[in-house]
DNA sequence: TACTTATATCGAAACTAATCGATATATAAA
DNA sequence: TTTATATATCGATTAGTTTCGATATAAGTA
């Protein structure tokens, strides 16, 4: 197995979870805090930072340390990206 | 939760392991038996028919019976309609 | 400095998904 | 009808993910 596909899975891994989805529809109206996030989710504070992890690691979301608060955003890069490597898989063209 | 985000997570999940995205990467190319992914792929017969049910029943791929023989291809509009989804959570626009 | 608050990390439990071998089904061929 | 082949389903196992509570870290406040 081509290391491509493992790594190209990681990123699309990012919107496999039903509270990350939620996570990301929230951060679409701006930058969010993390308490923020939390207040409006069902889940533990422990949950939330694994979840926030897996978003950045994916690249679609970046943080933002201030003080005590830690502030999410969408990154354009990686949602670029994110897209960009969606197409490749789905979308026939004359060179594949 | 929203019954919303749970439904598109299982979309994405068909995107989210490497022996699918390598399924896909072969079907880009054109329709394929089931006989020639497994003969390309390193797992055995029931599991790669597990996959294929996964990719069907997320939409991306759609099945054709012509004899003993199954031939899967991308379905165009599964396609369209998982790439409008990761835009709809990934692309801050006016209305969100 | 001591105390509080925000977030991250750790370890374990619960849940979900991937995989396999065996078997079932269905079609075609002999 | 018997046999062979292609794919699907089943049950069990293994592997990976989500979740939680407890604790650590780090920043701000008294």
């Amino acid at each position: 197995m081509d290391e491509r596909f493992i790594n190209d899975a990681k990123v699309f891994k990012a919107f496999c979870d039903e509270n990350r989805l939620y996570i990301l529809n929230m951060l679409k109206t701006g930058e969010k805090c993390a308490c923020k996030l939390l207040a409006e989710l069902q889940i533990g504070q422990s949950t939330l930072s694994h979840h926030m992890k897996i978003l950045c690691e994916a690249g679609v979301v970046k943080s933002r340390k201030e003080g005590k608060w830690t502030h999410y955003s969408l990154d354009s890069k990686g949602v670029a990206y994110a897209q960009e490597l969606l197409a490749i898989y789905i979308i026939a063209n004359a060179d594949s």
